[in-house]
RNA sequence: GCGUCUUUAGCUCAGUGGCAGAGCGUUCCGUUCACAUCGGAAAGGCCGUAGGUUCAAUCCCUACAAGACGCACCA
């Protein structure tokens, strides 16, 4: 043992085999932890296979591994159920760009061998991320390991999606989406980006009015012109009047609609609409059921609509038309300075082209009032409580939900399109051959399902709804632990679906991290160059001193600025707590704690302090405050058990002076305080905790001894009562 | 435009209705004795601005400013 005890601590030659040690001793399972009373779960946030953990990732390993080992050394049936994450367009935004790099495209491509491809691409790089997950120390149960297309949870959400369908919170509908023009899919809000930009305002004529638009190219089929019922500028055109104009490609026959949504402060206050092309003109649309026309087909180019300009695409086409109008005389003027906001692809950056499609959607409402009366209840304890606000916020506000989206890199969606009059038909034993509203002939849907819809169904899915052991003994979970940027598209539906489903809430508490800044408090991202890799930290400086560096003044919700200097400081820590238990080890040989302690005056206060703040970090951990143990347990490891009872420690030694006082207090506060650090640094407790000395037949210090991970944690607010 | 959060030491951040805290960094001193990945000491802050409540405000309230993030169909 003492040939170990060498003097820096090297995290290299301790977590790979500590590790190793933990899983083979079945305990990440709590079905073989001992005398366990009632059960504690967290499902962890499936990771995205397809790439590397990133720095956000060391977080959320960080933290909910806190918290699992806290409530396993608490004596709880402690849970943690890892997952990986199939990741639908990411992964096939990844796997697009891999094609194209062998000069290879998806279009065209048989999609069975395409997602077969994209399968194996997934399931080599998965063994990459669960390597990684380990290297962080997770004490995550792998037995219940999950995958979002593992077939037991496809079943599931077929299951969710016949019951709603029977239940009409699912339409097939025609309606606007949002559609990237280069992956060739309809996407969620979530996979959009406001992006700030000038461009041109143009004002044109459009007849008696003047119209300004930043998109000309799409003004092709407008023959509607809309402006407020109020505007006093327009009291003369009445709703519904036609008027005959001169526009792009000749003349044609214009009908005037008074709408209160128009502003009348924008350009003229009239204003012509593009339904098919537009989310607002499709609302104005719908309102007063006008005709809706297509004129950019799904490649981004014009349709013959345009007549000279179909085929063109519509970056090169703006310019052409504009100058067509200029030299018919129909262009007023043009304001070079108009900043606007367009919404981009936020893989490629593509400009969005919203497009009428026939899509599966979820009515929200229904779904969205049982959760807003949990929530408002209380019965979710949001931390930090704020995003309780904002949940609530966005809820009220909520649209219907497209979970179509054309990739084959998804959970196909069991239904089947009537290919003459557009009905969808849920099917999911492959059984329906004809269209059971007009009898038509059917196709099958070849849509797969937005990746958000399967794992807002995690937290059930993952214990084996609804006949399954776990779902009885589990759910609902303790700890929902991710990002606050989840807090809509994926907390919040989890809720919803949990609530439909099960009819229970999917967690009793929701812990929001913040995100995780470079240095300078800058958003990483691959083109700014600033990404910091968790595995480069880790390596440098052991996982302990990573895990507590992200850990300590790290209130949750706040944004953390990793600086590398920060994780050095914590290496420093784990060498002084190796080096402070070297000294207790040599400093107590031979020596054994006797049955009843008795301290002298001075070490039966600083056995006190240790009851005190023992009490105090007891209460702060469950109260999710891991921020402020950590920061207390470096303070007190440091500036009192070393730098005061140690030191004092070695007096009495020389002194021959008090000894057994001085040694039972080392013995007791190392054993005490490995414990509590145990949580935050598990490699470095683990490691000096094997090698402290069982004394059996002498009564101690340690009459027998398990693994650290499942020792008690040293104090129970239960007995302090 | 709406919403949420942030503003405290050079940097990153805790914190409390009653002389302002930590880590890192900086400066000075110290190498046998667990650890130089160390020890000892020190410097350093009108707690964003302006009002208000209070015996007392960095903390509570109001406005403003700056920044971050989220939401939103302004053509």
């Amino acid at each position: 043992m003492e040939e170990k005890l060498n003097k820096p601590y090297d995290p290299k030659a301790t977590e790979e085999r500590i590790y190793k040690l933990w899983e083979e001793s079945g305990f990440f399972n709590p079905d073989n932890l001992p005398q366990s009373k009632e059960p504690f779960t967290i499902i962890m946030p499936p990771v995205n296979a397809n790439g590397s953990l990133h720095a956000g990732h060391g977080l959320v390993m960080t933290i909910e591994d806190i918290m699992v080992r806290y409530k396993r050394m608490k004596g709880f049936k402690a849970l943690w159920l890892p997952g990986l994450d199939h990741a639908g367009f990411e992964t096939q935004v990844v796997y697009e760009r891999k094609l194209e790099k062998e000069g290879r495209t998806r279009f065209g491509m048989d999609p069975e061998k395409l997602y077969k491809e994209i399968l194996e691409f997934t399931l080599s790089n998965s063994k990459n991320i669960k390597s990684q997950i380990r290297k962080m120390g997770a004490s995550c149960d792998w037995s219940r390991e999950k995958f979002t297309l593992d077939e037991d949870v496809v079943k599931t959400v077929y299951q969710t999606f016949k019951r709603m369908n029977e239940d009409g919170l699912i339409y097939r509908g025609s309606r606007i989406v949002s559609w990237c023009p280069k992956h060739q899919t309809s996407l969620s809000d979530l996979e959009i980006k406001d992006e700030e930009r000038t461009d041109n305002l143009y004002y044109l004529k459009y007849g008696p009015f003047t119209i300004a638009t930043a998109r000309p190219e799409t003004k092709f089929g407008d023959k509607y012109v809309v402006m407020h019922p109020e505007d006093k500028r327009y009291a003369e055109y009445k709703d519904g009047q036609k008027i005959n104009l001169e526009w792009i490609n000749g003349p044609i026959t214009a009908t005037v609609v008074k709408d209160e949504t128009i502003d009348m402060q924008f350009g003229t206050g009239a204003m012509t609409i593009t339904p098919w092309h537009d989310n607002a003109d499709f609302e104005i649309a719908e309102r007063y059921k006008l005709d809706k026309e297509q004129i950019i087909d799904e490649n981004g180019k014009l349709l013959p609509i345009a007549g000279e300009f179909a085929g063109l695409h519509i970056k090169k086409a703006r310019s052409l038309i504009i100058e067509k109008l200029q030299n018919k005389g129909l262009v007023e003027k043009t304001d070079a300075n108009y900043k606007h906001v367009v919404r981009t692809c936020y893989k490629c950056g593509t400009l969005i082209e919203p497009q009428i499609k026939s899509q599966w959607f979820i009515k929200m409402k229904p779904l969205v009032e049982p959760a807003l009366k949990i929530i408002n209840k209380g019965e979710i304890n949001y931390i930090p409580e704020h995003y309780k606000k904002i949940t609530e916020y966005w809820l009220q506000n909520i649209m219907d939900w497209n979970i179509s989206r054309q990739i084959v890199w998804g959970i196909p969606i069991p239904a089947k399109i009537c290919t003459e009059c557009g009905h969808g038909m849920a099917d999911l034993e492959n059984k329906v051959s004809k269209c059971d509203k007009c009898n038509g002939k059917v196709v099958k849907d070849n849509d797969t399902f937005d990746a958000w819809f399967s794992s807002g169904q995690w937290p059930f899915i993952t214990l084996g709804y609804p006949s399954g052991q776990d779902f009885q003994t589990f759910y609902p979970t303790d700890v929902m632990e991710t990002g606050g940027g989840l807090v809509f598209f994926w907390v919040a539906r989890m809720i919803m679906l949990g609530l439909y489903v099960t009819g229970k809430i999917p967690f009793k508490t929701v812990y929001m991290h913040g995100m995780v800044l470079d240095a300078k408090g800058q958003k990483m991202s691959k083109s700014k160059g600033n990404v910091i890799d968790p595995m480069v930290l880790t390596d440098k400086y052991g996982t302990d001193a990573f895990r507590i560096g992200m850990i300590v003044g790290n209130t949750p919700g706040t944004s953390l600025a990793l600086a590398e200097d920060r994780i050095k400081g914590y290496k420093n820590f784990a060498n002084k707590i190796w080096n402070a238990a070297r000294f207790v080890l040599q400093n107590t040989k031979n020596f054994t704690v006797p049955e009843n302690p008795s301290y002298d005056e001075e070490d039966k206060k600083s056995d006190e302090e240790l009851t005190t703040l023992l009490k105090e970090i007891t209460k702060e951990m469950d109260e999710y405050k891991f921020y402020i143990v950590a920061e207390k347990l470096y303070h007190y490891f440091w500036h009192t058990f070393a730098d005061i009872i140690i030191e004092r420690s070695k007096k009495k030694i020389a002194e021959n002076k008090n000894t057994d006082s001085a040694k039972t207090l080392l013995l007791t506060h190392l054993i005490t305080l490995l414990k509590v650090l145990h949580p935050f640094m598990p490699f470095v407790t683990e490691e000096i905790w094997s090698m402290m000395p069982v004394s059996p037949s002498q009564g101690g210090p340690l009459k027998n001894k398990n693994l650290l991970m499942v020792e008690k944690w040293p104090f129970d607010h239960a007995q302090d009562l």
